[in-house]
DNA sequence: CGTTCGCTTGAGCCTTTTCAACCACTGTGG
DNA sequence: CCACAGTGGTTGAAAAGGCTCAAGCGAACG
């Protein structure tokens, strides 16, 4: 059940506490295209936002004034029909981006899924550092493309896969998220990777289309079938990545 | 089934026949954001491609040097999982975009589903282009963003909508683009709109993630309660829009 | 210490799929 | 000109995968 939670993060807005050439998305994030003083430019204009699980970051139809690139945390975006029928369409991870571009109303809902941390520029000052910076409308373009790219994959999965295929595939999804955000860059192959998954089994079933008790059975299946192994509610490890991401489709 | 097509269009490439200023997409497309001489730039370096139905414009992993605004018809993009089941992921019409942008490797299958009309740019010539022209990038990045979001209500129908509501979303879909197609920009709200499907049962079911079976049991409930009237195999007629939405969910 | 929330399990049902047959139409070659 | 094959569309019957409903359990929390 959606809480109605109050749409302003936890704590006021403060002024960057670090300056950008410290932050951990500095590498990867819209600001990475940015050089020398720009940087500084940016730290100036940049202000922090942090938010708790499952506080709501943005409302459909919002027009909030800010973007954000993801500090740290997961993100979900989801669409609801009419009856309440709810469907996640993304989740958002460090260093994606968020928020209320071109004044275009926000098309989905976002909420917090675990502690949250967003770096946010007023769109304003965001949309002059576009005018001035070419590189930077060039890495917006990639990032919708990319993020156009992982929804259609994803139509694929709610189109044409099984329940078991379905979960694996999430499964997948977040060992892969949770060993690159620990590692870096670089997909390292490792051998039972441990993780923790931060949705609750509803929240996994919205986002693959199912309902939650299919999740917790399929889930149940993937572990007898030793392809995963669930340690606790939430902490799963995987064996054998190639067979995790077989059983993936 | 897939027959091997050949990729390269049916005509040999020509140039423009006609100049820029003169074209269907001219007030809608990438050009639109061009003015004056800068059109006339844009009529020398472009060209036309022709497809006939069913042949391939690209293939997956395919890096093509051209990229393309569609002048007419109907283009499907679709992705394959290894085992041969299929999802269109998304379906072109005019202005659309479709193309190697940025050198990247092309995500999908794009197929004509009708005639297809195709006008095309050398990606060199693309990029100097979009360096020049900055509200180009522009354009490209509120096109994402469209793309994006027409993707996630679609996930919403793959996720969440039953068979019934499946079909009338995209017959709503259908009657809405060729309505967009005739009259122009404006919505009209005529009383029984007629209009041609162009996807055969079979693609239905792929764009749906349904049999073809389950979406013809589904086109005969909606005609039985009188929400469509089917006049032919391809003919269709819509005497309440309004319901069809609400049978759309 | 009772309540709530997230999670799990079982049983039966229902929607959609699967399988199989058949029809209408079109183009082709003997 | 007709036989025949191929394609797209339709229908019915049976099977199955996932959903619904109902109950119970453990941990967290006021």
């Amino acid at each position: 059940m959606q809480k109605k939670d109050k749409m302003e993060p936890t704590s006021d807005d403060q002024q960057v506490p670090e300056r950008c050439g410290t932050c951990a998305i500095r590498q990867s994030g819209i600001c990475s295209v940015l050089t020398g003083e720009d940087v500084d430019r940016l730290s100036d204009i940049a202000y922090h936002r942090q938010y708790r699980p499952g506080e709501t970051i943005l409302l459909y139809d919002d027009s909030p004034d800010f973007l954000a690139a993801m500090r740290s945390g997961v993100v979900k975006l989801s669409k609801v029909l009419l009856d309440g029928r709810q469907q996640i369409v993304s989740l958002l991870f460090p260093p994606d981006f968020l928020g209320g571009i071109f004044s275009r109303p926000t098309p989905y809902f976002a909420h917090a899924v675990t502690d949250v941390e967003l770096c946010c520029f007023r769109r304003a000052n965001f949309e002059s550092m576009l005018k001035d910076q070419p590189e930077m409308s060039r890495h917006m373009v990639e990032h919708s493309l990319d993020k156009l790219n992982t929804a259609h994959d994803w139509m694929v999965l709610l189109g044409r896969k099984t329940a078991e295929e379905r979960v694996a595939s999430l499964l997948y999804l977040l060992v892969t998220r949770s060993k690159l955000m620990r590692v870096g860059d670089t997909q390292v192959e490792t051998a039972n990777t441990g993780f923790e998954v931060h949705l609750k089994r509803e929240e996994m079933a919205d986002f693959l289309g199912l309902t939650y008790e299919t999740v917790i059975r399929q889930i149940k299946a993937l572990n007898n079938e030793n392809i995963i192994r669930l340690n606790g509610r939430r902490e799963f490890s995987v064996p054998d990545v190639a067979a995790l991401a077989k059983a993936a489709g």
